[in-house]
Formats: structure tokens, sequence, C-alpha cells
DNA sequence: CACTTCGGAACTTAAAAATT
DNA sequence: ATTTTTAAGTTCCGAAGTGT
């Protein structure tokens, strides 16, 4: 300890040659990964002489342990409400540690009482808690579980040298390897039981769904836990309770479940709503993933860095030929199939992620997907055809716009299947239109995994929540090189007449790097 | 001999506990 | 309220391995 203290304080008033070097604030990414020595600027000596300064960013913090597993991560006020998203902690962990009850989930608006509820609430034996501020757990005082506060404060002590870097960072496939490995004990644990959370078949149950009115809404969370619909603290129209506790454990369940295990749901025909969003638990409890024997899952494509980017060998591209809105209205027949896009999604993030970074995702995933459900459950086989001419009609509105403005721009749909792509866009991260839209890809293909999630996460947060359409955030792009471009990323989630995000347009604009080159 | 990899010591940070 | 302890995270030294 005073040993600490004396490295420190003499490091600029001395020149003793036995001092030792300050250690850089920040390694950078290359530096750390190779346990040498690195040092504030960016780029760092090391990379500019190992020819690596293009792509030499803040190597990866891992967020401390006692944030990784708050649910609270990103917080907003708007108007005295409160929203949540994001991660919940690992329910079992999560039934000893908090006592406390879920964080309400104020809709903007009152919305026509809606619920959807997974089936009986206490598989696990816990009781459903009551929602109410008044609690002092710390998890609920918002300034210090918020990530901007913890932003702000090491901002406070010592200036990091990127800004975005606490967001997010740059986080490469073979990195994911040692990571998991970098503090083995505590994140066994931390592993072991997620492990079990998601793949240990869950308690049959069944889902039912209770509309009001037969009216769906844009409710962004519809999960209304009966205990508490009439207690003191609960809100008036929508409370909710959801992401905590047993109800979160089944719907993650039936999300992963039904999504990496049910066979293609889309066969299920018209006024299948669910099928439509390939996020249903149609037979959910029924091939329950073999991985019983091993809740431990390794994840291939994470742990060797090797599956790098193998290509979908996409099927049948369906491909937007239409450009003028006539042939939008007579060339399309059959509703898109958003099925396919969920279940790459959950295979692509299976293979490349960590665990906690599934986990993240698959919550996120289970956040909007009763509001989901609720919405697309009365559509039919028609509005689902007239949602998708509107969407075509839409992109071919956005192409014309997306020509004229500088700014990079994409859209995608809500699956993240990227389906326009503007110049800027190109410019900015190096990939061709043909890579792009040649072949399905999805948006979070071209991100960095950790932004991956935050994006996910957000559009969780934002999908049913028709208060506000655009969510400012970070994110890194991915070169086909695999240099990282760090972007100032602002999406804004179109929805179309049923509520129902339908396209998301997405403006980037690189960020810190050519900062960092005029440093040069 | 140069270069790379990586175990683990040294250091940092921040929450929790102890002390005033 | 302040200080100390504890726990968990980060950096990078230096030993060991690998290539030429």
């Amino acid at each position: 300890m005073s040993e600490s203290t004396q490295t420190s304080s003499s490091e600029h008033n001395d020149t003793g040659t036995s001092m030792r070097r300050k250690k850089a604030t920040r390694a950078c990414f290359h530096c750390q990964k190779a346990h040498l020595t690195c040092d504030d600027s960016r780029p760092c000596q090391r990379c500019i002489k190992r020819d690596l300064a293009a792509s030499c960013t803040d190597g990866i913090r891992k967020k401390a342990k006692y944030l990784q597993d708050s649910h609270y991560d990103v917080y907003e006020i708007i108007d005295n409400k409160f929203y949540y998203n994001n991660s919940t902690p690992n329910p079992i962990e999560q039934q000893t540690k908090y006592q406390s009850p879920p964080t309400p989930i104020l809709t903007h608006s009152p919305t026509p009482l809606q619920q959807i509820h997974p089936g009986p609430f206490s598989t696990y034996n816990e009781t459903p808690v009551l929602p109410s501020f008044t609690n002092n757990n710390r998890q609920l005082m918002l300034p210090k579980t918020v990530d901007e506060s913890v932003y702000l404060k090491s901002f406070g002590r010592s200036i990091p040298t990127s800004p975005i870097s606490p967001l997010s960072s740059h986080f490469a496939d073979d990195y994911n390897y040692q990571q998991l490995f970098y503090s083995r004990q505590h994140r066994s644990h931390y592993i072991n039981n997620l492990g079990q959370s998601l793949f240990i078949a869950p308690p049959q149950t069944n889902q039912t769904v209770f509309m009001h009115n037969g009216f769906p809404s844009a409710t962004p969370n519809n999960i209304v836990d009966p205990s508490t619909l009439f207690a003191p603290e609960s809100y008036p129209l929508a409370t909710v309770n959801y992401g905590f506790g047993s109800e979160a454990v089944n719907l993650e369940y039936s999300i992963l479940s039904n999504m990496l295990s049910s066979a293609s749901t889309e066969s299920l025909g018209p006024h299948n709503g669910f099928a439509e969003i390939g996020m249903v638990d149609q037979n959910w409890q029924q091939p329950q993933l073999q991985r019983t024997t091993s809740p431990v899952m390794t994840t291939p494509g994470g742990l060797n860095g090797g599956s790098t980017s193998q290509k979908r060998e996409n099927s049948g591209k369906k491909k937007m030929s239409s450009n003028t809105p006539e042939n939008v209205y007579a060339n399309v027949k059959t509703p898109f199939s958003y099925t396919e896009g969920f279940h790459y999604l959950v295979n692509w993030v299976k293979e490349r992620m960590e665990k906690d970074h599934i986990e993240r995702i698959v919550r996120a995933l289970a956040t909007f997907r009763p509001s989901f459900i609720a919405l697309i459950m009365n559509l039919t086989e028609e509005d689902l055809i007239f949602m998708e001419k509107c969407f075509q009609r839409t992109i071919l509105e956005f192409e014309k716009l997306i020509s004229f403005s500088g700014t990079p721009t994409v859209v995608w749909r809500r699956t993240g299947e990227i389906a326009l792509v503007g110049k800027e866009f190109l410019l900015l991260t190096q990939w061709t239109k043909d890579q792009l839209l040649g072949k399905t890809t999805y948006i979070y293909e071209v991100m960095d995994n950790q932004s991956a999630v935050e994006y996910w996460e957000k559009f969780a947060a934002h999908a049913f929540d028709t208060s506000r359409q655009s969510v400012m955030t970070t994110c890194i792009l991915m070169r086909p090189s695999g240099m990282p471009v760090p972007c100032a990323f602002c999406f804004t989630i179109k929805r179309d007449i049923f509520d129902i995000p339908l396209a998301i347009v997405g403006n980037l604009t690189m960020k810190e790097l050519d900062a960092q080159y005029r440093m040069l």
C-alpha cells in the first residue's frame, strides 16, 4: 500500500533510474492483449511501431462485478417517470441478492390495460415482489447505478483517453477467449449459473395472453403481475413486473428454446402472427434443447476465434426489385418472414458471444417479445402483406432522401436485416453495397460485439416506446478489414400503423478516430 | 537472437467495514 | 464523516516458447 503511494507520488519529481514508469491510464486493445506496456497516446507508441496505428483503440475493460449484474444499466428519466431497460441479473443470483422489488416501468401515457403473463409466477417459489420506490437498496438509487454516473465518475478522477470507452469497446473474437478466462474464479460462478438459467429445460408453463378490450397497445411492457395490480404502490394502469423472477426466466426459456430449437414457425400459415415474428411459444416446451447435461456452454466462435465470418449461404434473398411505388404494390404478395432473421440472430449471438452477452441479448429480446406478440397476434395475413408493402414503399422514399443527406445512413428491418445503405455509410465502413445488400446482412454484423449487445438493448427499450423515436448512442462499426470505427450512432424506429417497429433508420458519424489522427 | 505469448506480481479503484 | 480493509479489476514485467 505504502509502496504504491510512493511510486505514484515520485513519478514526476525524481529522475531516479529505479523509478518505475507511470503506467498507462488505459492500455490499448493491442497492448492489452499482448500484455505489453502501452501509453496514453492514441495510437500508442507500440502500435505506431508495429504499424497498428489505425486500429489502436482503447482496450476492453470489464464492468466491475457489482455493475455487471446490475439490471439498472440504462435509465432515463422522462417527466419524472422512469424507464429501465437492459439486462436483468441472472435470476438465480437475483433471487438471493435482491430483496428489493423490481422497478416498475411506467408507460408514458395510460394505455388500455393489457396483460400477457407467462403462467404461474412462482416457479421457483419466489413470491412476486411489489414495486416500490421507498426502498433504499443501493440498486434502486439512481445515481449509483446509472451507466452515466459511472461514466461521470471516471471522468472525475482520471479522464479516459477515449470518451466512448465506458460505453462500448472493441471486441475481437479471439479476445473473447481471454476475457472469458481473465478472472476465472468469480466468472465461472456467474457463467455456471447463467448456463443453468439458459439451458436447463424450463418448467412447463402455458403462456396466456390477456387482452383488454381486444385492443393491443404500444405499451413498452405488458406483463402484469396480478398481485401487484391492486397494490397501493402499483401504477394505475400498467404496472410491470417483468424481467424479474420467474416470469423472466420463463420468458427467457421460451424465447430461447423456441428460437433455438423450433423448426421454422413460418409454416404455420396465415393468421398466425406469432409465426411471423418468429418469437412464438408454439410448442415451446417440446424440443427442449438437449443441453441439460452441459449447462456451461462453450461458445464455439468466441472461444477459438475461428469461425470468423461464416456467412449464411442465404437461400432465397427476397430482393426488393420494385423500384416504383406501383411495382411495390403489385409485387409484394406475401408477408416478409422475420422468423429467419430472429433465428439467425440467436445463432449468430450464440456462436460468437460470451455468455453474459448472450444473456443480455436474450433478455433484450424477451423484453419486447410480449408486446410484439400482443400486437401481432391479431393481424391477418393481409395486414402482414400490407405492412411489407409499407416497408418497401418506405424504403423507396428513404432511398431518395438518403441520397441527399451527407450523413452515413443505413436502414434495416426490425430483425436487423439491412435494407438500404447510403453511399456515405459505405465510405465510412468500407463495405460495398453488394456485400451488405447482395446477401442478407444484419446491422449487428457490422458492429463489434459490445455494440451489438447495446444496440439490441436499446432497441428493446424503445421498440414500443412511442414517446420517443430516436435513440442516441455510440457504437463501433467493423470494417471488412476488422478495423473498428468508433461512431456516434443515432437510430430512429419507424413504426407501422399497428405501432410495430417496421424500419430502423440509423445515422452514424465517425468519432474519436479523426480526433486521434488530428493529434498526430 | 528477435519476436511472441502469457502467468502472475504490482498496481488501481471503489465498495464495505471499521473507526472516530 | 473519515479512514481502513477488502475485493475485484487493470497494467505490464519478465520467463518461457517459437521462429529464423
